[in-house]
RNA sequence: GGUCACGUAGUUCAGUUGGUUAGAAUGCCGGCCUGUCACGCCGGAGGUCGCGAGUUCGAGUCUCGUCGUGACCGCCA
């Protein structure tokens, strides 16, 4: 037996026994007459002492020890003389009689305190050594927690979790697929999965009428600090149930998480906005509802003054920031500067200050009188101490930036606090959306999302116009899901296929086995898949999902630690039947 | 594919208009210290200023290229 206790759970009541411990060596204090060695593991910190009058040799042994080394100590609990009431074992340390080193260390390269000296680079590069540190150690108990919570929350409502396989084909619609060589079959390629999608929906056709599973999805696309190319998904899919029952369900799931992991209790129900009112509310379909400030479309209440920017624009819209009024001349142009960014792309910016004294004050006074610049101030609900923000031109540009300009001064407001959550549903998303690229409908969501009944009439008439059955949990301006009720019926399907351009023949290399399976018995279903690493970042608080991975990608989708993706060998290559060009 | 920022000691950073021997903190090594807990005090070692070219009497500093890292845009059905 290594070890008779963790490092975390000695107290004063243990005070007299014997104990055996094992860890790393966090840090040593060297007194002289006496050393004291903080000794650690994944549950706490225990003190250990050595005395140089008990016993000399050991003393100095211990001295030897360097930072992160493994020891065992055989010793006694015993009350400290001077407390420590930072640390829940503060008021004991252990009177070490026996001490084994079982693994040296090498000096770690940074330090592996709360907050580490060492930047991302080399924390990737030592990854197992950053996990050791608390913040980090905290997140992936987090993440654990709360897919354990998920895990009995479903089973309890019914659900079966069955796995999917990792190799299947690849499908080109959606992201670009990882693919993988195939050595009994030269030439040819399995994929991995994007999502377990038509497996679900194979698995509701075979009567699971209620599946979960928390899966690993792959996607080959460029990477953010909230995209990972291999990610967790919570996936989800039910049958005889409609959009509703799916919403009941993961509304429940989200109340108990937010309930039981951060202490924040939501008694009613989540707003719901359609796709079409958050856009024209918050200029995106992802709003962080935690603080108004909402959108303010004014384009023909400012048309026709000689303004040319208002006159020429397409669209022109305002923010109204409350007791804002006061920004400098200074401020201003730095807001300009920054909705100008390429990454924001808003040509300029208006502002119209509501003073508290009553007058108006603004970028464009040459161009509006008063009466008119008060006019916008009443259309945006402002009031005195006020200052409104407008954007103009092509309508879905500036939207976008109405959209990033309301997040940031959300921001400058302190109104984004981590602690509160916010939910919401957006539905009844496009079907289909157009694609400039290759000329054609592609699926907004995914080619077996079925549309809006009332909109079955358009759909040859006027696609863009068709909505789907589809809906988007999110929380504080992220998107945490998405799901939707699918296509159950064959000639509905194959019409979708055909509006999406697919020839029969394409439709059928690519889900032939799905298309044929919705013949066989297809139950209505549909589902949804929550992004469990946004999830869990989320309820953490984090801004990065590589925080809550234990072993995550860089920017460049590089394994930093491990330097792969890598060249193989050329034996490997033989058998895999892969030659290089030039 | 693009935009921006960064790259100097093991680590995190500072380094003026181009000018003598490139600094600090921390870590590391050695010494002193019996109640520390970010222990303290004294001493020491540690640098191809990412790499390559250019401008210059002279480059950590300016220019170009290149590599790496990060954030974002495109992309992510």
């Amino acid at each position: 037996m290594y070890r008779t206790h963790t490092c975390g759970e000695l107290r004063l009541e243990d005070a007299g026994k014997e104990v055996t411990l094992a860890g790393w060596v966090h840090r040593s204090r060297d007194l002289g007459g006496m050393t004291f060695l903080d000794l650690r593991d994944r549950y706490g910190i225990t003190q250990l002492v050595f005395d140089m009058q008990q016993d000399e040799g050991l003393c100095r042994e211990a001295r030897k020890l360097g930072r992160e080394y493994v020891v065992q100590v055989k010793g006694e609990v015993r009350e400290r003389s001077s407390k420590n009431k930072k640390l829940p074992t503060g008021d004991i340390e252990i009177e070490v009689k026996d001490l084994h080193i079982l693994g040296a260390s090498e000096v770690p390269p940074f330090t592996l305190e709360e907050e580490s000296d060492g930047g991302e680079e080399i924390r990737m590069k030592y990854r197992y050594l950053d996990l050791r540190r608390v913040p980090l150690k905290e997140n992936l108990i987090l993440r654990h927690r709360v897919a354990q919570k998920i895990r009995n929350y479903l089973d309890a409502q019914g659900f079966l979790e069955i796995e999917t396989p990792a190799l299947i084909k690849s499908t080109p619609e959606g992201a670009r697929d990882f693919v993988v060589p195939s050595r009994l079959h030269e030439r040819q390629f399995y994929a991995l999965p994007q999502s377990p999608q038509i497996f679900k929906q194979l698995l509701m056709i075979a009567g699971y009428d209620k599946y979960f599973q928390l899966v690993k999805c792959f996607r080959d696309e460029d990477l953010r600090a909230d995209r990972q190319p291999e990610f967790t998904q919570v996936d989800c899919e039910m049958s005889f149930i409609d959009q509703e029952d799916v919403l009941q369900v993961f509304e429940g799931l989200i109340k108990e998480l937010l309930a039981s992991v951060v202490n924040f209790k939501i008694e009613e129900d989540f707003p719901r906005l359609s796709w079409d009112e958050a856009m024209q509310r918050y200029g995106t379909d992802k709003p962080d509802i935690r603080f108004g400030m909402e959108l303010h479309e004014l384009t023909d209440l400012v048309k026709g003054k000689g303004f040319r920017v208002f006159d020429e624009a397409a669209w022109v819209g305002a923010i109204c920031v409350p007791g804002a009024a006061g920004y400098s001349r200074k401020q201003l142009d730095q807001l300009t500067e920054w909705v100008k960014r390429p990454q924001i792309g808003a040509g300029g910016m208006v502002y119209v200050k509501y003073n508290g004294d009553g007058t108006v004050k603004s970028s464009v006074d040459k161009f509006f009188a008063p009466e008119e610049l008060r006019s916008w101030g009443e259309a945006c609900g402002a009031s005195a101490g006020d200052l409104l923000l407008l954007l103009s031109g092509e309508k879905e540009r500036t939207l976008f930036a109405m959209s990033e300009l309301r997040l940031e001064m959300g921001e400058r407001l302190g109104l984004r606090d981590k602690r509160v959550f916010a939910p919401l549903w957006v539905t009844d998303f496009p079907l289909l959306e157009w694609d400039e690229e290759e000329n054609r409908f592609v699926a907004k969501h995914h080619p077996f999302t079925s549309p809006r009944e009332e909109d079955l009439a358009l759909l040859e008439k006027d696609p863009a116009a068709v909505r789907a059955n589809a809906y988007d949990l999110v929380i504080n301006g992220v998107e945490i899901g998405g799901g939707s009720i699918r296509i159950h019926d064959t000639a509905l399907q194959a019409r979708m296929l055909d509006l999406l351009g697919f020839s029969r023949e394409d439709a059928e290399q690519q889900f032939g086995f799905l298309l044929e399976a919705l013949r066989y018995g297809t139950p209505p279903h549909g589902g949804i898949a929550l992004g469990f690493d946004r999830l869990v970042a989320l309820l953490g608080g984090g801004d990065s999902i590589r925080d809550y991975i234990a072993f995550p990608k860089n920017n460049a989708a590089r394994d930093m630690m491990a330097d792969a993706p890598n060249y193989i060998s050329e034996k490997q290559l033989k058998e895999l039947h892969i030659r290089f060009r030039g």
